[in-house]
DNA sequence: CCACGTTTTCGACCCTTAGGCGAAAACTGG
DNA sequence: CCAGTTTTCGCCTAAGGGTCGAAAACGTGG
């Protein structure tokens, strides 16, 4: 989601929300009244740190340091915005302004391998989905085709998908009604890869 | 790494180095500017950001935006560091300042994750190192042991481990000769974890 | 110099997890 | 009832990690 600036510099060129962090909040908190304040994006289903951009010219004029958020919506809300606000394919982005096509380059590569190995995948689905959405949400957001069929397993091994019990009705040339599942947890869960540092145990990684 | 601060708020107590931004540098050379004034190290093998700390009140009396930074110095080097700086165990550190204890957590989530799937036991190790050194320098910074046939096989199936031909002499109690190994790449290299959202072709995430 | 304890190394086997394929199931439209 | 579509499920294979135990290579003490 990009909205187009007003002022100098870098006029009207797209660039991610954001501003200046207050005297009586941390970032986070900065970056979620940004977003209350200028677009109208309350259901944010998950907010993380992404890095620190901070080089000296990285604004013309003034000094100015950004700490980048990556911010994940659901698929099924589409937040009202103002006139010069638009959500944009992350494949053809328009030019940005300052370095922000950077920032946007590295949210995209931390969204992609989270999904890989957390359940972040929630915060991009809705409530209920069937698992050919989620396979297109899951291929959008990496920007590669995924196999059905091993999404729906490795998912529910990992015990992070659950069946609702009901079906969706099929498409307009039929086909098999497709069944409904859920996110089994909301908020992050990570499945830790790889077990050479695996506990003998089986413990979790610092505790 | 801790230092005692000299100067109030929280004289006396211990802290991580840092220090403020100058107006020419980014926070990664800011704060390898820091450690190079304060202590002698200049021999840090990597260094990546953590995160940023900004809580209102997290410095009493003036508002402190801190990015948090990861810096890792190899085990075999022993940096000579001013009277009031040491080394202290991380299961066994002393009351430190402000929200570093949280800051220290953190890191060592980070360092014990990034063992897991990412080449970063280089930053770690000396040039030349036998695998029952390794293993402890895995075990120490993961905090439980791990087993050394595991960490060699693991190691050099994901071809990141070579040997050098050498061996180590045996110890005071004697055994066989230890061989010697080296890591194949300097600089970091992630081992992308888990398949679901491999390309199908192989290919890596986000090229 | 030979038996013994020590440390490292290597191979064998098992389990878990991912990838791929194809058949079966369930539905629509004619 | 039949053809076409979409989803679901089971089976097989491959890859990677976990564990165990034997063999290799060394020092030491009798």
């Amino acid at each position: 989601m990009l909205w187009q600036r007003a002022r100098e510099p870098h006029a009207h060129r797209w660039s991610l929300p954001g501003g200046g962090l207050g005297a009586e909040e941390d970032v986070e908190a900065s970056i979620r009244r940004q977003l209350a304040e200028k677009v109208d994006v309350r259901q944010l289903s998950h907010v993380e740190q992404l890095a620190v951009f901070s080089a000296p010219g990285r604004v013309p004029g003034m000094r100015v340091v950004a700490t980048a958020f990556l911010g994940l919506v659901p698929s099924d809300i589409d937040p009202v915005v103002p006139s010069d606000t638009a959500w944009h394919p992350v494949d053809a982005l328009p030019a940005t302004a300052f370095d922000h096509q950077a920032i946007i380059h590295k949210a995209r590569g931390r969204l992609a391998s989270k999904l890989s190995y957390t359940n972040l995948g929630f915060a991009l689905a809705p409530p209920q989905f069937t698992i050919s959405a989620l396979r297109e949400l899951y291929s959008a957001a990496l920007g590669y085709p995924v196999s059905a069929t091993n999404l729906q397993r490795v998912l529910s091994r990992r015990g992070l998908l659950e069946p609702t019990g009901d079906t969706a009705p099929p498409g307009p040339a039929g086909g098999r009604p497709a069944a409904l599942f859920r996110f089994a947890s909301r908020g992050m869960r990570v499945t830790d890869p790889f077990a050479v540092l695996r506990p003998p145990t089986g413990r979790s990684v610092v505790p």
